[in-house]
DNA sequence: AGGATCATGTAACCGGTTACATGATTAC
DNA sequence: GTAATCATGTAACCGGTTACATGATCCT
């Protein structure tokens, strides 16, 4: 399961509780991999029964008493297997409710649909200003929670970035054409 | 639940057996939705169970007998709501394996990781051509199962595939440049 | 001879989401 | 005072995947 190499991959740059791997997860690999913190628990139970991971508890008295993981030898070689071995055939989940929607647009009006593009264009947009900022103070190298602050893992990290911005600016661009399209259709229909 | 208000806007078209609908998933909206038989027919039940659709079992001699399923006015009611009801929020799931193994690129060899993105390459190049064929074959109007022949419907049709191929070719570019770095990042190294 | 197509379903499993439960401390 | 942070979990639910079951006909 990919949860679990997530997880494995982010002990293996050091010993953390769930609550800290849930902070990891939505500073940076979020872009790449969701988990909420009950899937982390879970997962995290699940892993230690399999003798990926142990645990140990620290007291604390002004805090609640944490769990400290630590990846196993024979998580670290779990890990690494998983790593290096791609999958043969990368099938991404094709699931796009909005792409759904977009799909039975010719049974909503015309302003309707471009009320809807616009929408979508307005919120990418906004998504790509909240990925900009995250880049630069990722750049000047503040992110405590960003894990790897060798320049290697800071070049794979860029990398995924990179993809969410390139990806974002296409479909940007995309729905602007549809618009102008719609726009051209509606106007050749009139003409007729 | 997004799948029920596909398969409705699919019966919006006409009535259709569960084997058809999955047909026309298939060949047109798994683009946008992805359906299994077992989880067409689970739906059916319930979307009958609760007045959206209704069904009729029409008696074959050569063949098993097939129940077809008609969209009653509240399931088109039901539908309708569905598709204006644009949600506030496109929070798109982010879990993509593909790019989870690539954030911890850093502990794989170089070459491993180019080796992967080329595999990648070759196998996004590849979908874009069967994307192609696709639609070729709807442009010369011959896909059967393209469900709306309107000139509207395909309009929309046409904006589904533009955007995976949009996004196809970024990622393809995306891939190319990081291979680019890769070779960048590892000849400052040696040099340092 | 063997696989694809037509046609319908059930059951188990797996992983992601949501809600529930508790409770102190700190920052605005 | 109230929201956020720290910290750990459990339980129910929901939807997608996989496997199982059946069986005729059509195409190569």
């Amino acid at each position: 399961m990919s949860l679990s190499y997530a997880m494995l991959g982010i002990l293996s740059y050091g010993p953390m509780t769930g609550y800290g791997l849930k902070k990891v997860f939505d500073k940076s690999i979020s872009q790449v991999w969701a988990a909420s913190l009950s899937q982390i628990y879970r997962e995290l139970s699940t892993l230690e029964k399999n003798g990926y991971v142990s645990s140990t508890i620290q007291k604390q008295e002004d805090r609640p008493d944490k769990r400290i993981y630590t990846i196993t030898e024979i998580g670290k070689d779990a890990f690494l297997d998983w790593l290096g071995d791609f999958p043969e055939k990368l099938v991404f989940p094709q699931r796009d409710e909005f792409m759904l929607r977009i799909f039975f647009g010719s049974k909503l009006e015309k302003e309707e649909v471009i009320k809807q593009f616009e929408r979508f264009i307005f919120q990418k947009n906004q998504y790509m200003g909240i990925l900009s900022e995250i880049e630069d103070k990722f750049n000047e190298g503040g992110n405590e929670f960003v894990i790897g602050s060798a320049e290697k893992d800071k070049l794979f990290w860029h990398f995924t970035i990179k993809r969410s911005k390139m990806t974002l600016k296409t479909v940007i661009k995309w729905a602007e054409e549809c618009i102008k399209e719609l726009e051209q259709y509606d106007a050749s229909e009139i003409k007729s």
